[in-house]
DNA sequence: CTCAGTGCAAAGGATTTGCATGCCG
DNA sequence: CGGCATGCAAATCCTTTGCACTGAG
């Protein structure tokens, strides 16, 4: 979970702000969504969590300015739907397990020392290709319990 | 790189044969063309890669047969493109640098001996999770070069 | 008052599918 | 011959955009 409860809001109110942005109620619904899931979501499952108090356009648009503001972060897994989830700023670095049955999304969380071994190899490789690492994205591939 | 010539041809063809496939003029033309490029390509990529012999639906078509018949992966980035290559055992287990300005995606390698690491670690949390672990997907993103 | 945010409907675009034809086995 | 592969064109469906309206500052 990370940040929670009333500090995300602060936090996402500031960085909109930063971006000459509002912190409009569609956005906080968005955000308050997002903030009580502990797996990124599909446009249709942030609709109907919304309870059909938000329109479609609407929301992808939302998500562009709060993708730009780096609140949320578009994930894209397997299946032709792409997902939403806070930033990790906001929440903590974590990996995607991706089920290439249903396409179902699950987080979850490696050791520490997995980390860090990962992020000096990557850094290593970015070196060598001349190119300049943002951040890195593991995700485990295979059949979820549901599905298996 | 990897499965080489005639033996990529060899091993596609048995693979094709198992899943009761045919090894055609255009599924040779589309293996062909993923095992002379050390990158995932666009279906666009592909087409001009083709020199106009290849038309798009059959292209999109073989490849889904190919991938079914565990020749051919399917690359999903960070834009809206679906990007194809070979499957990692007819090549070698590798990653991706994804570039989120121009959305390239090249390949890269890792150490041994950080791939070990990360795949105990996988597992560990694959069990945790009750998933079945397949594969999995490590990429950078980040800048290219030519977009830094 | 002003202008960004909103919602509806229509457009866009990658991918998929229907259907008639061609070709391999 | 029979059936799968092919190619063209039309359909799909997620996502984006146009436009008029609403509401916050």
């Amino acid at each position: 979970m990370g940040t929670v409860g009333t500090e995300l809001h602060e936090i996402t109110a500031e960085r909109l702000a930063a971006d000459g942005q509002r912190y409009t109620t569609n956005r906080k619904a968005i955000v308050g969504i997002l903030g009580s899931c502990d797996r990124p979501l599909t446009l249709a499952e942030l609709l109907a969590e919304g309870k059909g108090a938000l329109a479609q356009s609407s929301v992808y648009r939302n998500l562009v300015v709060l993708e730009a503001a780096g609140v949320v972060r578009k994930v894209v897994a397997t299946d032709e739907f792409a997902r939403y989830e806070l930033a990790e700023e906001l929440t903590r670095h974590h990996h995607h397990l991706l089920c290439v049955e249903c396409g179902a999304v699950e987080d979850f969380t490696l050791p520490e020392q997995v980390e860090k071994s990962v992020n000096s190899a990557l850094e290593t490789a970015a070196q060598r290709y001349g190119f300049r690492g943002v951040h890195h994205r593991l995700d485990l591939v295979g059949t979820c319990s549901r599905c298996a």
